[in-house]
DNA sequence: AGTAATGATTCTGTTTTTACAACCATTGGA
DNA sequence: TCCAATGGTTGTAAAAACAGAATCATTACT
């Protein structure tokens, strides 16, 4: 499991370590031969799935990584666009924000002082909890998240190259993905 | 292109938010009826690709977003477990670290400088060029750098879940992705 | 009513990251 | 050989982010 890795094994890695063996799309015949061998019951499912991860990072972390064009594009730091455009897309508690935004609340509350001074957010209050304070987007926050969500959610030139086919079945498997968890 | 999104639009996408229309993998032939009617050529497999990319980005970025866990177990920021990964991948100069890591030379000599003091990084002379000095990882450093691997690497529940057939065209398909650009 | 708990804020301090200027050693070419 | 360019380092300043204690108003519980 933790086993040295290579000098090339991670970061820049070769045509053999991103790819599948053969082509198990069209027959995952292979497996079960594999299976039948001395591997364990699922290794080779585990392998993929190690494998479709790891590219899958590469492909959202490294080759299309535009925090830096957009915080430089809406001039501010990219923690405050991530705020901004959770509070553009469902207004919320201070608190819920802090721990969806993976921070604290003495942070948040700086946040969103700044995006208030900014004019693109807004304090209101609960409607029961007077202890509460809703945030929301102000409609020029709307606009700058939008702005912000046309820039991030541009899907990159790869994606869009993809045959018809192969881009469908990206579309409903990524669907099932993201649904349940 | 930068039409106001409603309240519920990225942060939290409803069930019909992040789904294909049908069944877009098994018959693809909706998306020439639309074409058929008044849309542009490629608007169906555009509007496919951002779908799809929205939902990469929400798998990586949010559901599985490990950064401050490893951080947290490895005892450093995640960026020197970036710079560190990176090192421990292939040895480089700091001019190569700064441009890949997307940050300044003066920076990296002082992250470098850190992950040697904790015994995880090395400079050697260039084999030529007596200006540069390579960045290599120790063999601690190498150890550090898999634990690391092993826990961003891990792929999520929901992968390890997908019937097989659709992990082998995820793992087809991924790598295709990855290998051009 | 009294008390504990909660939500947000204020305050303080530290670490991390970004950015830029200046510097030294070395290289490559005019 | 001289000079511009390159690679790395040092230094400085500032912003950004993280973290914890303490405070105040409000709420929930007994």
């Amino acid at each position: 499991m933790t086993e040295h890795t290579t000098r090339t094994a991670e970061g820049a890695p070769t045509a053999a370590d991103n790819a599948p063996t053969a082509a198990p799309a069209v027959s995952p015949a292979e497996a079960f031969m594999a299976e039948s061998a001395a591997m364990a019951a699922d290794s080779a499912p585990e392998a993929a799935a190690e494998r479709v991860w790891r590219n899958l990072r590469a492909l959202v972390l490294e080759r299309n990584e535009r925090r830096k064009e957009t915080a430089e594009a809406l001039g501010m730091s990219f923690f405050r666009i991530k705020a901004l455009r959770r509070i553009a897309a469902k207004p919320s508690r201070l608190s819920e924000l802090a721990t969806e935004l993976a921070s604290d609340r003495p942070y948040l509350t700086l946040v969103v002082d700044d995006l208030v001074k900014r004019g693109l957010a807004e304090r209101h209050p609960h409607p029961t909890d007077r202890r509460c304070k809703i945030v929301s987007a102000t409609p020029a926050g709307h606009a700058v998240a939008d702005r912000a969500n046309a820039i991030l959610g541009s899907p990159p030139p790869a994606l869009l190259a993809l045959p018809p086919a192969d881009l469908a079945a990206l579309d409903r498997i990524t669907a099932v993905l993201t649904t349940d968890g």
